[in-house]
Parts: C-alpha cells; sequence; structure tokens
RNA sequence: GGAGCGUUGGUCAAGGGGUUAAGACACCUCCCUUUCACGGAGGAAUCACGGGUUCGAUUCCCGUACGCUCUACCA
C-alpha cells in the first residue's frame, strides 16, 4: 500500500456527466477520504474534436452540488499540475518514442482510410502480430525507409506492439485475479497523428506524473486494462502502479444494456445531475436536481447502487458515506437503475431533513414556476404540515399551492350532483358561527362544525368532502380544519361563500 | 466471431456447506385518517441449468446457457 492516498477521477467531457460517472466520482471521492488522501479530479479533453464547451464547468457545479470538492483540479491546482489533459500534451510523445527506441512500440503509417478497407475485406481484422507485418509500419520496413518517411513529415501514429501469447493479470480491488492473454488484444495506438495521446497513453503516463495510487473506473475499460498494465510495466515499472477497481456498469430499468439518455428519456427520468443543454444540437435534458432532487438523496441513492454496508441502513450521509464505505463490498455485478427506488430516497432526504434547510430549495422552485410566495412563518407553517406528502421537492408546489392561490372553480362541479338546500342551509350557517368564534383554531373549527351538522342532521361525513373542495379544489391533502386554520377566519369564509355563489 | 466480466424474488440486495434464504422499493390486503398521503400490521414472490465434491449444496469445483462490456487515430 502506498503512503500518499491519491485517487483520481478523471471524466471526459465530451458526453457531461452521467449517473455512472457521478458514482464513479463519489465512490473516489469515499475511498479518498476514508484513507485520508487527496481526491483528485484531472480533465480527460484529448479529443479536442468532440470537446463540448462548458462540459468542465459542468462537472464542477455538479461535484459541488453533490458536496464533494476535489483536492486538486483544474480550478483547484496542486503540485501535479495541469489538471486538464489538453494542457498536458508535451508530456506524452516523449513516452511514446522512449516505447519506440525500446522496441515496445512502432511507427505505422497507415492511413484510416486504409484501414477501414481492412476491416470492410476481412471482417474481424484487427491491428495485430497476425497482420502487422503486412501493414504499412515500421516493423515491416527497414529502417531507412522509416527515416525518409519520418523526414518527409509523413503522418504516422504509434501503436504499441503486444508480445505474442504473454500472460498478463493484475489484482482487482473488486473482482481479484483478472487474467489476459497478450495475444488477444490488437497493437493499440498510443499517439495519434495530430500527437495528442490517446486513452491508453494518457491514462498510464498522467498516472505516474500525479502520483497516483488508486485508479476507479467503470468495467468497460475492463478489457483495455492489459495494455494499461503493459505501459506501467515498459514505462514505470509494475511496483509503481495504482491499484485498480472496476466499477460495475448502471443498467437501464427494461431489458439490458448499459442505462443511456434515450432510455432514461423514453423511461421519463433523468440522468444528468443537473438541467443539461448540449451545445452541439441545443437539446435539453432535465436533471435530477431540478425534477426536484435534494443532494443528499441524490448521491446516497447512487452510493447504494452496488455497494450496501452489510446491515439494513439504507439512508447514509455523505459524512457517514465516507465512514462506511469499503470497497471490496462494491459489487461484482451490474444494477439496474430504479426510478421509483430514487424517489423513495428523496423521500425519505425530505421528511427528516429540517423545514428550515429545505426552505430555499422549495422557494426557488416557486420562484421557477413564477408563483410568488411570502417568506414568513406561515409559509414555513405550510410548508412543515406538507412535508411528509412531499417525494419530490416540486411537489410542494402541487401540495401546498391552495395556500397561495385561490381554488378555482372546477372542483365544486365533482360536488354539484349531490347538493341540496340542507347542505347549502348548513354552510349557511357555518359561514354565521364561524364569523362569531372567539378562538380560530383547529380544534374549535372542529367541534363547531360537528355541533352544527348533528343539529341539522347531516352525517359530518357528508360534508367534509364539500368544505374540502371549497377551501382546497380538490379531494386530498391535510386534515381540513388544521387547512381552514391557517387559511384564517377571512380567507375561509371567503372561500365557502364564492363556493356557495358558484353552488346556486 | 473473439476475449473479459457477470448471473439470489419484477427491481436493489443480505447471506455463503445444514437458515422458516434477512431487509428495502414496487405490488396486494387490513388498520389508522370521515379525504389523500404519512405511519403501522400482514401477504404473494427468489438462489439460471447440468454435472461433480460432500452425509448434506443457493453457498465449493467443472461445464452449459443467458446477459453485458470491449473488440476506433472515442473515452
Amino acid at each position: 500500500m502506498k503512503e500518499n492516498i491519491r485517487v483520481r477521477f478523471a471524466p471526459s467531457p465530451t458526453g457531461g456527466l452521467h449517473l455512472g460517472g457521478v458514482r464513479t466520482a463519489l465512490y473516489n471521492y469515499l475511498f479518498a477520504k476514508q484513507h485520508g488522501g487527496s481526491f483528485v479530479l484531472r480533465i480527460e479533453d484529448t479529443d479536442q474534436g468532440r470537446f463540448v464547451a462548458g462540459a468542465e464547468q459542468y462537472i464542477a457545479d455538479t461535484l459541488s452540488w453533490c458536496g464533494i470538492e476535489p483536492d486538486e483540479s483544474p480550478w483547484k491546482p496542486g503540485e501535479f499540475g495541469p489538471y486538464r489533459q489538453s494542457e498536458r500534451k508535451s508530456m506524452y510523445a516523449d513516452y511514446a518514442k522512449k516505447l519506440v527506441d525500446e522496441g515496445y512500440a512502432y511507427y505505422a503509417f497507415d492511413t484510416p482510410e486504409e484501414l477501414d478497407n481492412q476491416r470492410k475485406t476481412q471482417p474481424n481484422f484487427q491491428y495485430n502480430q497476425a497482420h502487422r507485418n503486412g501493414l504499412y509500419n515500421s516493423l515491416a520496413m527497414s529502417g531507412d525507409e522509416v527515416k525518409i518517411l519520418l523526414e518527409k513529415n509523413t503522418p504516422f501514429v504509434i501503436r504499441i506492439k503486444m508480445p505474442e501469447d504473454e500472460n498478463i493479470s493484475f489484482t482487482d480491488m473488486i473482482r481479484g485475479e483478472v487474467h489476459f492473454n497478450s495475444s488477444q488484444s490488437d497493437d493499440k495506438v498510443l499517439l495519434k497523428a495530430d500527437g495528442m495521446p490517446t486513452y491508453h497513453l494518457a491514462v498510464v503516463v498522467d498516472d505516474y506524473l500525479m502520483k497516483i495510487s488508486h485508479a476507479f473506473r467503470g468495467e468497460e475499460w475492463l478489457p483495455s486494462a492489459p495494455v494499461h498494465i503493459l505501459l506501467w510495466k515498459y514505462l514505470f515499472g509494475l511496483e509503481n502502479m495504482p491499484q485498480w477497481a472496476h466499477l460495475p456498469l448502471i443498467l437501464k430499468p427494461e431489458g439490458n444494456g448499459k442505462l443511456s439518455k434515450r432510455a432514461a428519456e423514453k423511461l421519463g427520468f433523468p440522468i444528468f445531475s443537473m438541467n443539461w443543454t448540449d451545445p452541439r444540437s441545443n437539446e435539453f435534458t432535465e436533471g435530477f436536481r431540478e425534477r426536484g432532487f435534494l443532494p443528499e438523496a441524490f448521491i446516497n441513492m447512487l452510493a447504494m447502487l452496488g455497494w450496501n454496508d452489510g446491515t439494513e441502513q439504507e439512508i447514509f450521509s455523505l459524512p457517514k458515506l465516507v465512514e462506511k464505505f469499503s470497497i471490496d463490498r462494491v459489487h461484482k455485478a451490474g444494477a439496474k437503475f430504479d426510478f421509483e427506488k430514487a424517489k423513495w430516497f428523496n423521500h425519505e432526504w425530505i421528511k427528516k431533513t429540517n423545514i428550515e434547510i429545505l426552505l430555499p430549495a422549495i422557494e426557488n422552485i416557486f420562484q421557477q414556476k413564477n408563483i410568488p410566495i411570502p417568506h414568513n412563518e406561515k409559509s414555513r407553517e405550510i410548508f412543515e404540515l406538507v412535508k411528509d406528502r412531499c417525494t419530490l421537492l416540486t411537489d410542494f408546489i402541487e401540495q401546498s399551492i391552495f395556500f397561495f392561490e385561490k381554488p378555482g372553480n372546477a372542483g365544486l362541479e365533482s360536488i354539484r350532483p349531490k347538493w341540496n338546500d340542507q347542505k347549502n342551509n348548513f354552510f349557511t350557517e357555518i359561514i354565521r358561527s364561524y364569523t362569531l368564534l372567539p378562538y380560530w383554531e383547529n380544534e374549535a373549527l372542529e367541534n363547531t362544525f360537528k355541533e352544527i351538522a348533528a343539529a341539522n342532521s347531516i352525517k359530518p361525513g357528508e360534508l367534509m368532502l364539500p368544505f374540502r373542495v371549497m377551501l382546497v379544489g380538490g379531494k386530498s391533502g391535510p386534515g381540513i380544519f388544521q387547512i381552514a386554520e391557517i387559511l384564517g377566519r377571512e380567507e375561509t369564509l371567503e372561500r365557502i361563500q364564492t363556493s356557495l355563489k358558484s353552488l346556486q
């Protein structure tokens, strides 16, 4: 075990941050913090052509929303910068050349078109030991030929020369021993024609230069691990290689396969942490945050997708996760994402979070919808009353809107069929009694209501629903006398009166 | 096609040679509430298949099936 724990998260900004990416970041962070180490954020923006403007900021914002603060990042450089791969460009070519000089890699002059042709004519074509001698590279030609081509500035890539039939194995922190045969992998491109490294070269060089001790990434990287292992062996020595952990994938809920934006869209749930507009297509995607998720619930839900602490506990705060997390309890198998369960986590967090803390987010939601609400004790009281019925932050609107806006007349239609003079008289009398009520308070309201009902020989049950519809406009919600109490005498009486008129 | 990885209810999962195979989400029933939620009680539902090893496999081993990932000058 290395002395200094340094865990890196190296997202590509080409597609923004999906659920899987945030979970990788989270696990990286948990592991680093738990061991008193550093969480290093490095941006893999090697592929300039597909670089998405604004993605970097988006990644920063996401992590910040989740409460995950990197110890080192492009915006908070440590001593191992720069932290943006595009700014590290000059560091890679020398290592690639060194590999060529030592016989571990070679120049390849084949154009992409030529290779495309090979793949068309040979279904399972691979640039590997079986084919490389018949291709246009420095292994298949004389040293003089190579020199001439290089002097003429012929475009080239540098490829790793995969050894023949060599056993490559390493210990994955989640999967244990994993074995590969070197003949299975093709000769991956290390340095592209534009001088930029591919991911394969870049991770290894960057992880070495940044003294990374632990590298966690998605399971999709497992098949290319042997290339990375070899590179470590050739360049820096296996003893300096970070410990690997390949995290299981997050799968889509229906059918099988990796969770994708398409799948999420089809089933109507977010896949991005926050709203995201793709600058290339202008396509807008709603995020978990705007959908009404609490960051605490978001990371809690993510953490539990592939890990648990072995007890029955499911609700964990970030500090608790740091305390309890253990990489060897992470699952090997992928987990299907379940939006219902995600909502359950949010519901639990809303219920346990103090209204004072929730208030800014709630007010924000109302503001987004252009519904003005007063910032006062009464609002707090209202939200406290409806809190337990809200699964998403956005539910606060639906659950409490009638406190802030008068309900329309539409709801009255549902009670009109059973409406009669007897009920009309009852409510007329209610208005009179409520006007005279010394204390406008829940229990007094209920008692009076029942007394008058009894005096008129009507079952209270037949009157409660009409009363509710008059005040709220719908058939559900908190206790109706509690609602009336908060609404206040004036507003309550006015709503009854308006309804009575409408029902004539 | 090849390689790697995986497989406990519909979903997330605990367990890991002998268990009535936890718990959560979702679903159903009942209670609470003169509403709807919340809450409470209960219910239905699972070890992919076939061989070993063993007194005994869901658990260990080997196959098979199925699924996923990768197989780009993308990450």
